[in-house]
DNA sequence: GTGATATAGACAACAGTTGGACAGCTGTTG
DNA sequence: CAACAGCTGTCCAACTGTTGTCTATATCAC
């Protein structure tokens, strides 16, 4: 494996790490100091900067210490070796010592999001949704999405993408969090007289969480969701939409982004509905199809954020 | 066999063995100091750090103690002794006898099958979760599979083929099925010595609950399940099923009935598992496939019934 | 200037060690 | 059969080692 200049050059400040690892920033440095355990370059003002695999050595040497190991003993090891050992424990593990037992103290949501990216790497299940759910009754549903389930999506996705990560962790963190979102949709309203939103995502598009990020969170707001899943037709989200006497019509489009046939697929939506009803889309993949929301008058709103205001707006029923 | 350094080296502290051995740490110095069982290196701190050869040791006298042997008098055998003598306890112990599965009185599935057939035409989520709820609360799990949800999933399938069912119910159906079966799967065993089932779909293969319902019945019998969900390499299941140490791959497939990869897949998959894995495969689209099944050794199992069956019978566990 | 980050040292919480006590058993003995 | 002694797992108290966090103060970067 040779290392590319982007893995071996400094990029991350302290914050990022944090964010990266869920060990905080005085651990980061007290384990620099006393085991020397990663020499980070420094800026000309001191500044600590991590390359790539000093993150990754960071986040091994976490995992090791959560299994048992002592850090004093682990702390020079190589990256190769911390990860025969992690792997091992992890195999040999006879019973999971519970992590969410020891941090249930602790509130902060880097600390659910690294819980959680070590389940995911453990492929443990239970130990992913637990953390989810403890997560999810320590913060506001708002926060949680934000600070976990979403950086949780994104890293997995990167950690995908670079290789890191198997398509069966992935999978299985899909799984539980679809499970979870769909605990936190299935609180909402169910009062008939609530404003309805449809969430989907049009043809082509197969990414569906996304898509239950924005049910969960219009849900929050007080809407009836009728939830569809991914990849269906505008004709039957039409008719869904009719039948459902939805308000608000809400496309999330993540991958592919050069499908030519998106334009005419929104088109043909647009057509279909009843004039009164809006249609919105989001999603990190959104941003390439902007001229042809212009064109059905749809609203564009990258990011959770717009997405409350605008229902908020739209509708103004705080939950 | 001749010892790596790896084995003789003292890598681990004492929580580790702990949770290696499943000793407590009391009885572990009590053994120490009473009978010299090991002689952990110590640390310039006086802590105590093991070998594998070590836990190796700790773990054969505690399977022997467990089935009735005095410590005092095999503290000081050698490892192969230990061995022989655990192999010999094991053999003379005597089988668990298995439990047949009660049948909870059945109320009237056709009932809740025709309401939830309405609901998912209706677009009522909320009707339709209502449904399978009070079937399952009502039915037994094996029956809530067999005479509500199986037929239910057949009846959407005929219906969205004939074209009198649009996609939208489809995904509606599945979303709302998904989580039920996921909530019948979740109650199961976390019980790490349970026999483990990893349940999934081979590459190609996008219909996810046939292996939802294989996941669901599996957990019923008291399997710990790692579900993965649909369209995974041979690769990467092979691998997964190594980390989560499962004892059984079951595949399920549904459509394409006609994919010239999937006896390789097979193949690779067979390779890749570790020799005593089973291998499984059902679900209404296996049957196109068996000369492949036959060639790597898998269990042909179309339908519920016949999985249960081999699942009892091939670790008789009762719930 | 303000908020983030740096250092050094203090500190509290926790994990591990030792020696000893103890209670539940088991098998032996009078 | 009762008393006894040995075995065995657990618990405790007092102490030490290890580790994560906190404080005070200074510096950096925008």
């Amino acid at each position: 494996m040779s290392l590319s200049p982007r893995e071996v050059e400094p990029r991350h400040p302290v914050r990022i790490v944090v964010q990266r690892t869920g060990l905080s920033a005085d651990l980061l440095r007290a384990w620099e100091k006393r085991y020397q355990v990663v020499k980070p370059h420094r800026s000309p003002g001191g500044q600590r900067y991590y390359s790539d695999i000093d993150v990754n050595r960071l986040r091994l040497l976490q995992r090791a210490v959560r299994a048992g190991r002592a850090i004093s003993r682990i702390a020079g090891l190589s990256i190769d070796e911390l990860e025969r050992l992690v792997r091992e424990d992890d195999e040999q593990g006879i019973q999971r010592e519970a992590t969410p037992a020891t941090d249930v103290a602790a509130g902060a949501p880097e600390l659910f999001l690294s819980n959680a990216l070590i389940a995911t790497e453990q492929l443990d299940a239970r130990a992913l949704e637990n953390t989810l759910r403890q997560a999810a009754m320590r913060l506001s549903a708002d926060h949680l999405l934000d600070e976990v389930i979403s950086p949780l999506l994104f890293t997995i996705g990167s950690l995908w993408h670079a290789g890191r990560l198997r398509p069966t962790n992935e999978h299985l963190a899909t799984q539980v969090i679809r499970r979870v979102l769909g605990w936190i949709t299935e609180v909402g309203t169910s009062d008939p007289r609530a404003p309805a939103i449809l969430v989907a995502t049009p043809s082509g598009q197969n990414h569906e969480l996304g898509a239950m990020l924005v049910a969960a969170t219009a849900s929050q707001y007080g809407w009836r969701v009728l939830y569809l899943g991914a990849n269906l037709p505008s004709d039957d989200i039409a008719a869904a939409a009719v039948q459902a006497r939805a308000d608000v019509v809400a496309l999330s489009i993540v991958f592919p982004t050069d499908d030519s046939a998106l334009p005419g697929e929104l088109l043909r939506l647009k057509k279909a509905l009843p004039p009164g009803v809006a249609i919105t889309v989001g999603g990190s993949g959104a941003s390439s199809y902007k001229s042809a929301f212009e064109a059905v008058g749809a609203q564009y709103l990258p990011g959770l954020g717009q997405l409350r205001r605008w229902l908020r707006n739209s509708h103004p029923t705080p939950v």
